[in-house]
DNA sequence: GCAAAAGTGTTTGGGCTACACCCATGA
DNA sequence: TCATGGGTGTAGCCCAAACACTTTTGC
């Protein structure tokens, strides 16, 4: 190894992730207490490893947890205070993820501790995970009033209501619901299916599906996104 | 040290910085040929510190090689491909900022071998810089979109036509003159002073500054920044 | 037949776009 | 006086916001 790198001073490489779900009534960070620290709640987290890509590892944690893969994942901030952890110095990345709840539901408390928090009812929270979690939130609202990423939160088939109490729990507001099926269906994203929801409201609603092929080209392109 | 810590592999942390700047023409970054790789270009680096945030560590960077302080300076994303560097695996921290070129021309190669690149002719780069660079583009055109940050690439007096040049070359188009004074001003966000700029047109054009103390507070706010 | 949620239509105002003319000045 | 860039005004259009009524169905 060069003179150059062998002066440098090496680091512990954490990723830490920010697990967002939706119950149908309000948003939820999935925390989880962990080994030594079983006192306090923090994010589902590891270590990187020697083989792997940041992406692959946070993944890889994910996965860990809840056993699902094909997720949305996405890489929120490096934090590295040199004082963040007080044992030894590491560099945490932090990702934030959306799952959809009704996928695995069950797996969760096998291995860990985990459980499902309201973002407006935070524990206190390890290190800096609270900071992570704000950031995330910030984040998670600035994203999704421009992209359509809510759908990730929701399962396969949903109905615009449940879409639309979303939103609502993201930006802890109410939007119109005339507004808000109006603007959704103009990207024409949705896919109507012939099948109603049953059980919840009299009437019942009817289930779209995302329509996969436009969903990813919409990624990239911006759309505003929030009806009043 | 714990058991838990101990038996996971350290990294070096290491920070680039893509430095965009404006030059009355077009977007340029600035780019230096440091240490043992003579022959390529890369982007202004360093190692992370014991003792220092990894904000800190960008701004002292940043000082290192343009003399600069208080800039704008924002985290653009974390690269960690385990052969991103082929000698020793290095986990790389990527900020991009925007400094006013005036400001400090002189200083830049004096002690560093360094040159600004327009956006749309840039050398080969080392390991991923590139990269890094094409995100921070992206990411620059993104955010300027939404958040009047374009300021920060101009001196503390500037003129309307140069402002929508700026503009012009971020996103490589042409912008109506008529709409986007409108949409600028409209934001209140501009101090028109009583100065003209000289030698430069016949009739001159009048100097604007920002208004801080309101800039300070939309900078976290959603403005739809971007005219015809 | 009534309660509860789903679904749809209309009006209005503001902002964006497109476009054209006058102004100030140095040469 | 003329060429060059600076500065402003307006009409049309589209989209977003505000708002109310009808529909369906289980009880």
């Amino acid at each position: 190894m060069l003179d150059q790198y062998k002066q440098q001073h090496p680091y512990l490489v954490a990723l830490d992730s920010i697990i967002f779900g939706f119950d149908g009534e309000s948003l939820k960070v999935l925390l989880v207490k962990r080994g030594m620290e079983e006192r306090t709640w923090s994010l589902m987290g590891g270590w990187l490893q020697p083989v792997e890509s940041l992406e692959q590892a946070a993944a890889r944690i994910l996965f860990d947890l809840t056993g699902l893969t094909n997720v949305y994942l996405e890489q929120l901030h490096a934090f590295g205070d040199p004082h963040r952890d007080p044992i030894v110095r590491t560099v945490s990345v932090a990702y934030f993820s959306l799952v959809k709840v009704a996928d695995y539901e069950s797996k969760i408390t096998e291995t860990y501790q985990a459980r499902w928090f309201s973002i407006y009812n935070l524990p206190p929270l390890l290190f800096d995970h609270g900071d992570m979690v704000d950031l995330a939130i910030k984040r998670l609202r600035y994203k999704a009033a421009q992209h359509p990423i809510g759908f990730e939160l929701l399962p396969e088939k949903f109905t615009i209501p449940q879409l639309k109490k979303l939103y609502d729990a993201v930006y802890n507001t109410e939007f119109d619901k005339r507004n808000f099926s109006r603007k959704i269906l103009s990207t024409n994203l949705l896919i109507k299916l012939d099948e109603k929801q049953k059980g919840f409201s009299r009437k019942g609603a009817y289930y779209y599906q995302v329509d996969q092929t436009k969903y990813q080209q919409a990624t990239d392109s911006f759309l505003n996104f929030i009806p009043t």
